[in-house]
RNA sequence: GCGGCUAUGGUGUAACGGUUAACACUGGAGCUUGUGGAGCUCUCGAUCAGGGUUCGAUUCCCUGUAGCCGCCCCA
């Protein structure tokens, strides 16, 4: 036997490898919010996955287990301490901050970026995950929180999403800082009432109410019934703009620092599902890091994978189809030059064709267009070659059609 | 960082502690020199690693490793 040792064909532990099929729903991902994002006036911009490390520490010892402990982080060759990014909030808020005077306000800018955070994997949670970034730079209006969710509403219903299939909850910062400041509440006690309110949804209500009671919080106050000024004036605008989805929720918090207004997710309808889809809010300080001339934003994040177990669930992912349309099969192992000249042909006419050099048999070479799902078929044999007229099956339906070498090029770029 | 579950060909599954580890898919060869995607025949290919219990371990126990699922945290 002599059993050699293989490596594994694994990809690295919470890493993904995007075989066709999944590079093609990839491809769908990115096309989808590219054109959601651009058709809201957002332009596109993009950075280097690697940040200084000082970008994630300077954050405040909040994020201490951020950086320490969930990011990717090493010394370079030149003693530099470097991350990939987690995250794309600071990497835009420095871009911002550095250009702030000339760029313009308000500023709309979206990106798709990787992301990596050093963690134990689980369901919907991968050590990298693609994400859409949508931010609004320069305005304190209630109209760019509403823009911005209307922009997150756009991208699920691009998606094909129904307003009953998911539902946007808006929280409010600025209405936990009030119970805090109404309550005279100590900074960490803060800190444990919006802990408690973000694992709500997780937890037990007896168990919430309990909590809750113990940091000395009534659960009145927490009512969804005393919907916050700011919330309000934004869901307004929303119904204004056809939204009717949203709703107030007072545990919507979210978990980061930064977040200093309106903020919101959105969850599946299918309370099985309860993961959020996509999160955002208004983030006040961020570019301060950077200048003590602050540039307000608002902005949200959605990841692939959530979004792609949404679809999958809601039966939304599109059928796989190759960007291959044709195959040319050879009968003889000669006549590949002449189906390679054919194949050229086509390609001057914008088709993407494949061409099989006839080291198996016709029969075979079917089943490989077959396996590869390409669509349509052209046999290249002598006769075809001496009547210059081929016939084109189209492998979903098993018909077939006889065209001239003109003619094929019209069929197909028709498409 | 903590906890639960799982580990058999490339994939998905099967095997009361007892012959040669079974079945399906996939791959390869053939029936079959140009209408074939099917079918049939043949074929390649596996018990995660180490230790223990036992006459005998894929099966039971321990350790390790890996994966999955939760928790923590949340981008």
């Amino acid at each position: 036997m002599g059993k050699k040792e293989h490596l594994s064909t694994d990809p690295y532990k919470g890493v993904r490898d995007f075989f066709p099929e999944d590079q093609a729903f990839f491809n769908y991902f990115i096309s989808t919010v590219r054109e959601v994002s651009e058709r809201f006036g957002y332009l596109e911009y993009h950075a280097s996955v690697l940040e200084p490390a000082e970008l994630y520490k300077s954050k405040g010892a909040e994020n201490e287990e951020l950086v320490h402990d969930q990011t990717y982080t090493f010394v370079d060759r030149g003693g530099r301490e470097v991350t990939l990014r987690p995250e794309m909030t600071p990497t835009v808020a420095r871009m911002v901050a550095a250009r702030r005077r000339e760029v313009g306000y308000p500023l709309r800018w979206f990106s798709i970026p990787n992301l990596f955070r050093y963690e134990r994997s689980q369901r919907g949670r991968l050590r990298e995950h693609w994400q859409l970034n949508v931010d609004l730079f320069g305005s304190n209006s209630r109209n760019a929180d509403a823009e911005i969710i209307s922009v997150a509403h756009a991208v699920l219903v691009a998606f094909g999403a129904q307003e009953s299939d998911f539902v946007l909850k808006l929280g409010s910062r600025n209405f936990l800082d009030s119970i805090t400041r109404e309550l005279n509440l100590d900074e960490d006690t803060g800190k444990k009432l919006r802990g408690l309110l973000d694992r709500r949804a997780k937890m037990p209500a007896a168990d919430f109410e309990r909590d809750i009671k113990d940091i000395g919080v009534a659960l009145e106050m927490l009512s969804p019934d005393k919907i916050p000024a700011d919330v309000a004036e934004v869901l307004t605008i929303l119904k204004d703009l056809g939204i009717n989805n949203a709703e107030f929720d007072p545990s919507i918090v979210r978990g980061f620092d930064y977040y200093t207004g309106v903020v919101f997710e959105a969850f599946d309808t299918n309370p099985e599902n309860n993961r959020a889809l996509l999160g955002g809010g208004r983030y006040d300080n961020l570019t301060s890091l950077f200048s003590d001339e602050p540039v307000v934003g608002v902005g949200f994040a959605m990841g692939d994978v959530t979004i792609r177990d949404f679809l999958e669930v809601r039966g939304l992912l599109p059928e796989y189809i190759p960007t291959t349309k044709v195959y040319v099969a050879i009968a003889d192992q000669a006549l590949a030059s002449e189906a390679m000249k054919l194949a050229g042909m086509l390609r001057e006419h914008n088709v993407s064709v494949a061409v099989d050099f006839g080291e198996k048999k016709l029969g075979d070479q079917i089943k490989t267009a077959a396996k590869h799902k390409i669509p349509y078929l052209i046999v290249v044999g002598s006769d075809e070659i001496a009547s210059g007229e081929f016939r084109v099956k189209d492998l979903n339906s098993g018909e077939e059609k006889k065209l001239v070498r003109a003619d094929l090029a019209t069929f197909f770029s028709t498409l």
